[in-house]
DNA sequence: GTCTATAAATAGATAGAC
DNA sequence: GTCTATCTATTTATAGAC
């Protein structure tokens, strides 16, 4: 669990190099990235309500509102697409994680980021893939945007942990790395769903809920 | 939350009607039910090792060495036969629940419901079914098999609860319905898994973890 | 880069002989 | 009921004109 430092959440694909003149972005890069950034968006969309195995290519074509072809000129495979829907919801979790007040309680920091991965599911913006999938499972651990974002992510959530076990207000008999996997598993947890689905219960609800049962437990105390 | 009487464990699909003579079960049926017990045992180690969507009838057919056309002689489609793999499933853990001591305190049973849970999804005995495929869940919800088996285990699993909440060892704030979903959810809860992967416990004392992490939550106590 | 049209592969399900 | 062979539909991905 290796802490790095962030200083900004988003750094730029490809920042002005220092001194060159500042490249004049044209207007059809921009029409591009736009373009890149709603495929994106729609493929999220859909893995978020479907997964990763029940989306196709046609959906998330017809869902932007271009050719399916058009698409492989910007993702050379769906495996590819996801990856990026993938970076876009950790790069959205790093803008969130810089949101925290620096000062606050780790524990309370982690509970935050677990509240914020339900409400993005609840939402449907979070892509929901599965874990089995080996084509798609080597094609993230094959991309180093992904991994990168990942480790970000992680590298913080990490050090929040480690400091609520010196704390004492976090179980320090449980490894971290069962304490972060417990944290992200929130965010393909059936359970928020399933509670949705009764309608008894509002999101904000839902999710105190089960960050209750997450953090306090089933027991009673 | 309905506590339902079960006798016994697995009733007969044919019991013999009162007063009828025995019917004589044929060699030929029998053969039968043992092929069809074979086909849905391999359908339920390919459902957990790839889910539904993943599982192909080629591969189940391949798998038990017979012709995928014999297969929908046995079942009319691949929702039925995940659905069959389900029914199967509950069957077991209903035989679990019936090897447990009577007597014991009720948050007890509640765990070794859980273990067991663990314990078959890690041996690859517990098949995944996604909760999005609508034609699945479907077909889940049109089965009288499923439901029924699904009730009776849920029944069971529900006295325990409320039984639990008014020995005042489960929380009595939870809905019992969030509790009962929680429970549920350990069977595809991805977290055993990753802690397989990474090697460094055994699979006693992954569910151990998990259980902790799980009753007693991530708080320090 | 976007489109239409199509290739190539796969999967669920069925036909029909035995 | 089991087999081989096939149908039909779907899906990923590409070709080629504009």
């Amino acid at each position: 669990m290796l802490q790095v430092a962030t200083p900004f959440a988003h750094p730029a694909k490809n920042p002005p190099l220092p001194g060159a003149r500042t490249p004049q972005v044209s207007f059809k890069t921009q029409m591009l990235q736009a373009r890149e950034d709603a495929i994106v968006e729609a493929a999220n969309r859909l893995l978020a309500e479907k997964g990763f195995d029940l989306m196709t290519m046609d959906q998330v074509a017809a869902n932007v509102g271009i050719a399916k072809a058009s698409l492989y000129k910007h993702f050379s495979s769906k495996e590819q697409l996801a990856a990026a829907g993938m970076v876009r919801v950790l790069g959205q979790a790093q803008d969130f994680l810089a949101t925290l007040p620096t000062r606050a309680a780790p524990l309370d920091q982690l509970k935050a980021v677990v509240r914020w991965m339900m409400l993005a599911r609840l939402a449907g913006r979070m892509p929901s893939l599965p874990s089995e999938n080996s084509t798609l499972r080597a094609a993230l651990l094959a991309s180093n945007d992904y991994l990168d974002a990942l480790m970000r992510v992680s590298d913080q959530i990490g050090s929040w942990i480690e400091a609520a076990q010196a704390n004492c207000t976090l179980s320090a008999r449980l490894p971290p790395l069962l304490v972060l996997y417990t944290l992200y598993a929130r965010a393909c947890d059936p359970v928020p769903e399933f509670l949705k689905l009764g309608g008894q219960h509002s999101d904000e609800e839902i999710v105190q809920l089960v960050l209750s049962t997450c953090f306090d437990g089933l027991n009673a105390r």
